[in-house]
DNA sequence: ATCACCCTTGAATACGTATTCAACCCTATT
DNA sequence: AATAGGGTTGAATACGTATTCAAGGGTGAT
């Protein structure tokens, strides 16, 4: 019957050996004798013991700790992606330490600071940027940092988006096929790399059919803006035939602007298209056409290189783009010869 | 410009101080002379120095770590309870650790000795229940568990819950009210305190009135349970005229089964009530009326026992009831009298 | 039978900080 | 002027574990 704090020392006592034994057998890879080990291992339990963590980092300096900074967790794909992270991460043998960060630089800094406080091993930033200021810092500290669902100017952090620019392209020969002609963009926020590729993309994508955007408006990858942008897009002038909206969470809210406002259904009498192909996508409500960005892709791609530079395997950093394909459900016109 | 690791020993040196002043000075609370303390904080700010925080731990046996584990992320009103919860804590001054869990026993006990090895000061568990071993093994270690969202029939451990049986009533009164006469309910999981409290409370409600419910079926908490047991209450015999579900999240499920397989317009041919008012509820897609369970309140009860439980001030357990209102919006016919 | 060698174990130490305790200085009081 | 007392500071130690190093014991070969 234990009662407060069990020591290795205790079990040392207990089982008549030193307490260097106790850790050999709690610690993997080192051989203990058979004998010695099992009396080590039902003393353990007798007595409760479980290695105090901390202690153990302190000396190894390896926490087994990741740090996650993420916004937007109203955006579900966020919610998608930290679970899925919580779970490989753990099977890899890792904790996490998460913060919530406003989108300021200043604030992502702080936070940044506290989990360096707490020794972390590695850093994973989820849709927030880093200061330079910041990365410096890293460099120093020789803590890994890496992004998911953004880049950075500074090449020398690592950062695991999907395709953006690509799937900005395919939206584009979509949408071309299907013969719009007034193809409009509410886009993901610009000072964001992940708004400002896609629009690129879509650009692109348009210019090769020697087209240009209706109209683009920077829905801030919020919904209220987004809303507000598409009541801007059908009020006077030519309205657009389809929009091109950076996120679903956005999309979503334009969805129900035309719908519920404007009295205009998705699909027959505007199509719009969305970026991610979270699992609301393909409620009933919105079947909403849209590129899958591949969470459970994109997080296997964080967590291999992030634990890579952490054991030193692939010091440089490196930018992965992982590529999604087009969903098509009911919310554009599809196009003669594609398949839903 | 510094380098690696720099500790209180290489900022005392550079301050011709000794080690402990340096920490006396990183510790609030503690006296230093004022020459001495610039001393030392300019050499620390020089060096970049910042306490580590796993040896301060070690000694002082506060991690000002909570550990939070979670299940049902998929449902917004965890999503919005995290986001609280995390700057709630942080004010605090305390870190989370976050685990993700599937609603199995065994898996909680093994996330929770997880936890307990990295000493953190108290435990949350949202929507998760504890097994009775794991409790007695947390009595034995001192350190106090929460359960966010979810009672226990333990009574030693603490809880915080809105008032679900309350509430569960308050749909009745308010369903009575606008002469449903055959009301059904589609529950949350029966085996977790929240699903059954809102259903008792539903059914007492209606027997204060000689009523009893056209049809229960537990929803499990499911998108897919829920709408399958919308299907199964329209499918032969009479139909419900109104449906109380277990909460918002299946709430959706339910209202698109009705309006895109069944033809049937929530708040016109049959009325929806769903529980717990997530900001989806609001979207003009769904008007849900809901029982509101409030976040923000809640969250702030958690962090406030759990503080006063790792200082010692409230040691004994304590089980918090909040009190939401019913928010009326167009998915149920509104009563003669009752505002919207 | 002796020696070399490897494998297992315990003693000592380190990790980076907070805290106890004794020494010290400075001030104020008689 | 001498002493008591309070407030600062440094030396030593503790937190719980992993790791280095030396000692010990056993096995194999000559």
């Amino acid at each position: 019957m234990p009662n407060t704090k069990v020591t290795s020392q205790d079990v040392a006592r207990a089982a008549g050996v030193s307490q260097p034994t106790v850790s050999r057998v709690f610690t993997p890879g080192v051989k203990v004798s058979a004998a010695l080990e099992d009396k080590v291992k039902t003393a353990a339990r007798e007595l409760g013991y479980r290695p105090n963590t901390l202690a153990r980092s302190l000396i190894t300096g390896q926490s087994m700790t990741i740090g996650l900074i993420v916004a937007y967790l109203d955006n579900p794909f966020y919610t998608e992606a930290l679970e899925k992270l919580s779970k490989t991460l753990k099977e890899r043998g890792y904790n996490i330490m998460i913060f919530m960060a406003a989108n300021h630089a200043s604030d992502v800094d702080g936070v940044v600071h506290d989990l360096l406080d707490h020794q972390v091993d590695g850093i994973i930033l989820a849709s927030v940027s880093a200061s330079s200021a910041l990365t410096e810092r890293l460099l120093e500290e020789a803590v890994p940092l890496i992004l998911f669902n953004r880049g950075h100017s500074d090449k020398t952090l690592s950062s695991v988006t999907s395709a953006n620019h690509a799937g900005g392209k395919k939206v584009a020969e979509f949408l071309v096929a299907g013969g719009h002609e007034r193809i409009a963009h509410i886009s993901g926020w610009q000072g964001a790399s992940t708004g400002f590729d896609r629009c690129e993309g879509l650009k692109e994508g348009l210019a090769d059919h020697g087209l240009t955007p209706h109209a683009i408006v920077d829905g801030l990858f919020s919904r209220e803006a987004a809303a507000a942008a598409a009541r801007g897009l059908f009020s006077g002038g030519p309205a657009p035939d389809a929009i091109f909206v950076g996120n679903d969470h956005m999309a979503f809210a334009v969805i129900e602007v035309l719908r519920n406002e404007l009295g205009l259904e998705p699909g027959k009498d505007v199509s719009i298209v969305g970026y991610d192909d979270v699992a609301m996508s393909a409620w009933s409500t919105f079947e909403l056409t849209t590129v899958r960005q591949p969470a459970n892709r994109m997080v296997d791609a964080v967590v291999e290189q992030l634990i890579a530079q952490i054991e030193g395997n692939a010091p440089d950093a490196r930018h992965i783009e992982i590529d999604g394909p087009l969903i098509i459900r009911g919310s554009a016109r599809i196009p003669k010869g594609w398949s839903a």
